[in-house]
Parts: structure tokens; sequence; C-alpha cells
RNA sequence: GCGCCCGUAGCUCAAUGGAUAGAGCAUCAGUCUUCGGAACUGACGGUUGGGGGUUCGAAUCCCUCCGGGCGUGCCA
């Protein structure tokens, strides 16, 4: 709709100016966007604002102008003037009302967009080492990651969701090693493999490693140690994988691939980017380590190789971004990050260019951290203290109302989270004014079936009450905030349409009688329902929640 | 010190450079004999941290100051 109206908005301008009224310049690109206030119109255009300068004339003469030469179809009700200069529009009232029977034909597909034209997009998110269980600051990096997949999907792009796992390198070790303790530990032979001195301190090892024991008993006490060290590696990294996959299916997330670092290696990934930098020069040597060296003077050098040999994480790094662009051929790779890796953003796209990749091919997503606070007091996060799980706050909370809270806010926003008052303000969460209007909206269904009330072949255009049409224009707006959220990468506006949306469902249940006493008007308005619901529940589907038949 | 992010109503947060800066919570005042009251309607509440600048137009862009967060490792 937005393209049809520049269109006769651009044609507009070039007949005004064959007939001379206005004089020559370039016609612009023109945008039509949504004015925040309804009064004033469905779609306003502000190019007159902007020609002001280049046509000399006062915008809002050149706005008349525009008008006064404009083709006006069946669907435009309405075109005006206003304020400096805008061009307001509203759309004829029975187009609205059409336009329900366009949702309830599209479904389960409805707000689905061909943005993406199909371009394969990557969202690489939570990511955490494999070391732990899932904290609840993972949970923001969780919901976004997720619910961007999910609108980069509806928006039309051929998506893939995947874990990166840091299964190799210094705190996989120590991880290993800790574990190896805990099992030695319940087998009665504490001494045997002392507790690392900065090992991972958690219940969770030793519920591990009770499952170890009591799986092969003691066959993994008297291994040589590179073999020990190995086993309890593979072992260890097996079932925290296990854990971490059933945290993320707590809210409901599945990833498509579980990418191994360790992967890059074995594979020669690796080997092949050092090659690359190295015959590029790329590469220097210095204090007997191996650096990636800045492009400029003020731009600093980063080690890839530790002088004893070891590569670094950001050695993986290189090897993964060719591996995302080149070896799978992924049109875009999106990361999400918290914001402690900004740093970390400049030197991989310096590493992709330098690989010969365009960087404008990826990109992170930096979201401030969370900081939790229980009844006031700040609650650590390290992991030598006892850190918040992800799934205790789910278990508390729920995963519906935990997956609202942490993406309402934009990823820039820092939020401190208390933990007491979120238990105490879970049931005053929005996401259930949400899902109730949907279960609303299931009743009403249930109610319409007794009264004998069917949506089929209903005459739409007596759909005319401002409620009426408020909520058509709410339920449209979906494809608009898919669009959007997917262009800014920012799911939080999901969020904020459910809201407004169920709260035009509810404004319009309370001053129009769906079931009521003219059949041909019942049928309408439950016919507008249907699509009310739709749009809900596709809304919710898309921020990873559930639409509720009751509740 | 330098770099990035943030500062908007009492609180939590929105706002593709556009019109009178909006929601939720809280507070106050109303609405219902019928489809689910987890609802609806309204009121109160703002120098968008301060000060300059760019622009027809700035919460948004630029400069500066103040305040907060995060970086600035041969850690991840």
């Amino acid at each position: 709709m937005k393209e049809k109206l520049a269109q006769l908005i651009h044609s507009a301008l070039e007949t005004a100016q064959q007939q001379g009224d206005l004089p020559a310049f370039d016609i612009p690109d023109i945008t039509i966007e949504r004015p925040k206030d309804p009064t004033h119109g469905d779609f306003a255009c502000t190019v007159a604002l902007g020609l002001a300068r280049v046509a000399r004339m006062a915008p809002a003469k050149i706005a008349a102008a525009i008008i006064a030469n404009m083709e006006k179809p069946d669907f435009v009700a309405d075109v005006s003037v206003a304020g400096p200069g805008f061009i307001n529009i509203r759309l004829a009232t029975a187009w609205f009302a059409e336009q329900v029977q366009r949702v309830l034909n599209a479904g389960d597909a409805f707000g689905r967009i061909n943005r993406g034209g199909g371009r394969r997009v990557q969202v690489e998110f939570i990511s955490a080492n494999p070391t732990g269980p899932l904290t609840f600051g993972s949970g923001r990096n969780a919901v976004l990651g997720d619910a961007l997949a999910s609108v980069l999907d509806a928006a039309g792009y051929a998506v893939e969701r995947e874990y990166y796992l840091n299964d190799v390198g210094n705190q996989m070790n120590i991880f290993a090693r800790s574990f190896r303790s805990r099992y030695a530990e319940i087998l009665g032979y504490a001494d045997r493999y002392p507790f690392p001195e900065d090992g991972y301190p958690g219940d969770y090892l030793i519920e591990m490693a009770q499952e170890l024991a009591a799986e092969v008993g003691d066959a993994y006490l008297n291994l040589p140690e590179d073999e020990s060290v190995a086993t309890f590696h593979r072992e260890g990294l097996a079932r925290m994988v296990a854990r971490i996959k059933a945290d993320a299916e707590l809210l409901g997330i599945r990833f498509d691939s579980w990418f191994s670092e360790a992967s890059l290696y074995e594979d020669g990934t690796y080997q092949k980017v050092y090659d690359m930098l190295q015959s590029n020069g790329q590469l220097l040597e210095k204090d007997g380590a191996i650096w990636f060296k800045g492009e400029s003077e003020d731009d600093k050098d980063n080690v890839i190789v530790r002088s004893d040999g070891r590569p670094t994480y950001f050695a993986s790094d290189i090897a993964y971004i060719y591996n995302k662009l080149v070896t799978r051929k992924f049109d875009r790779a999106i990361y999400v990050w918290g914001a402690d890796h900004h740093g970390h953003v400049a030197r991989l796209k310096a590493a992709a260019r330098a690989l010969g990749l365009d960087d404008s091919r990826i990109t992170i997503i930096l979201y401030q951290l969370v900081a939790l606070e229980r009844d006031g007091k700040p609650v650590r996060m390290g992991k030598r203290s006892k850190f918040v799980t992800l799934k205790e706050v789910v278990e508390e909370i729920g995963a519906d109302a935990t997956r609202f809270m942490l993406l309402t806010r934009s990823a820039d926003s820092q939020m401190t989270l208390d933990l007491g008052l979120a238990v105490k303000q879970s049931n005053d969460n929005p996401v259930y004014y949400v899902q109730y209007g949907h279960a609303r909206i299931a009743s009403l269904f249930r109610k319409a079936e007794e009264e004998g009330v069917s949506p089929v072949n209903a005459k739409l255009t007596l759909l005319k009450h401002p409620a009426e049409l408020e909520l058509i224009r709410q339920i449209l707006r979906l494809e608009e905030v898919v669009e959007r959220a997917a262009e800014t990468l920012a799911p939080h506006h999901l969020t904020y349409y459910a809201q407004e949306l169920a709260t035009a469902f509810h404004s319009f249940y309370h001053s129009c009688r769906v079931v009521g006493d003219n059949p041909a008007l019942s049928s309408a308005r439950l016919a507008l329902v249907q699509a009310a619901k739709i749009a809900l529940a596709n809304t919710l589907h898309l921020m990873g929640m559930s639409a509720p038949e009751e509740m």
C-alpha cells in the first residue's frame, strides 16, 4: 500500500510539473509514513517539506499542487494538506473491511513478507561457554537472538539458528579437571585429583559426576593423564551441552546447529585462514607470539598465536567467520553479543576484510548486560559466586513472562532487574494482557458455535464502527512491524505492537457486541475477531510465546 | 586517559530527522443486569541530564560539560 501511494504521489509530481504548477526539479524518493496521531489520517507524506528549497515555494503550496494533480483511486477516501505541508491520506473504509478477508486467507502466514528474498542469514546466539548451566544473563541473549531469527524468517530470509560451542581452550580444561575431581570425590578418592584452584564450584558438576559414576563406575579413575583429561573433557562436554540444550528449550528455543570450535582446527579451516593472512602479510611476529596486524598506527595488533604455540580465541573467531561466509556461504552472519564483547567487533571485521570478505555481511548485535538485584541488593554473577540460572527464573515466573520481560527493552537499554520484584510483579506482566485477548477470542468462538453464528461468507462491508476500523488498522500493522523489526534488527517492537493490538481488540470488544441479534453483523464481527486472533497468535509466536485458547 | 553504549513522566521503558514526545505500572475519578473484569473510559504527570550548533523541522545528527554502564590482556 505504501508503494502504491508513493507511486501516486510520484506521478502527481510529474503531472504538476508538466502542467506548470511546479517548477522543474528532480523528483526525490517518496517515502510514505504512518502518522503517530491517527486524526492525521492513515498515511502521510513529507515530500513537500523537503522540496521547499529546491522548488522555491512554500511547502503547503507544493503539497496543494501535488494533491490537485493526483489521481484518486477507490481505496483513497481523502487527501489533504495539513500543518506546514504534510500530505495526509485517508483510505476508504471499504478497503479496510476487505483487508480482513486477506488476513483470513493468509492465516498463519499473515505477517510474512518478502523482504529477504530468500537470502541466507545465520543468527548465532547464546554461545555461552559449555562450562556451566545457562545463567539468567544469557537469557537476554537467548530471547533477543531467537526473536530476531523468527522475525527475519517472517521477513522472508532463510534463517539458521546456531550455537557456537567453545569446546577447546583453557576454560574447558579447567572444567574437565573440575569434573574429574568431583568424580573422584564421589568414588572416595578425593586425594587422587585435588579440586583445581580456579575450578568450577557449582553443584551441577557434582550431579554430573554422580551420573557418570553410576554409568561407568571407577573405570575412569586410573587412566593415563592425557587420556584422563581428554575423557573428562569429552564426557563433561556432552553432559553440559545436553543441559544447556534443555535450558534453552525451557524458553522454547531450538538451534539448527551446534557448531564446534574444535572442528575449525580439525578440518583445516584454521590452517587455511592462517596461511591466507600470512601470505597477505597481515601477520607479524613479536615477543615470540604471532599477531594480526592493526590497520593503522593507532589500531592495535592482536595476538592470534601465543608464544607457547596455542592459538587464542580470536584465532578461532577468524576461522569461524571464514567458515560462515565462505565455506557455508551465508549471505549474512549475525552475532548476538553482550556489550562486554564490544571491543571484539572492530577486530573481527578487520580480520574479515583481510580475508577479502565484505564486512557489511557481518552484523553484531550488542546488548547491554542485565544487572541483577534481589530486594534491592546486587546479585553477583561471577563463576565463583553463586549465580542465578536461567532455569531458576523461568521456573519462578514462567517462560512467557520471562521472554516478554527481556524482550520489551531495546538491546541498548541497560536494565537492572530485581528478582524479588519480578516474581512479585510477574502477574502484572503485559504478556498476560496480550494472551488474555487471544483467550477471550477463543472463548467468543465457543460462544458463537453454541449460537450457530459463523464467520464464513461474512459481509465485511458492514464493518464501519470506529472501534472496528481501529482494530483492522492494528491488525494490518503487523506486516509493517515485521518489516521494521527485521530492518532494524530490533525485535522489541513486537512487544509494543502486541500490546497495542490487544488494546484495540479489548476496546472493540467493549464497544461492539459480537454475538448479538443481528446475524449479518455478528458474522462480520466474528470474521474480524478471527483476523484479530490470527494477528495476535502470529505476533505471540514470533516472540516465542504461547497463544492460549483459555487461561 | 582513550573508545563504545546509555540518561525521556514518581517507577520501568517506547518514539524510520517530522505535526500536540507516547505506553505500562503507580495515584485519582468513572464504566458493567447479557459474548471471560486478567476488561473499558478519563484525569494527573515532561525545560527529553545541562549548554551550544546544523536543519524549514532535533529526544534523534555534531561539539562540549555532568552522571551511569562496559571495554581498553599472550582471558573468554
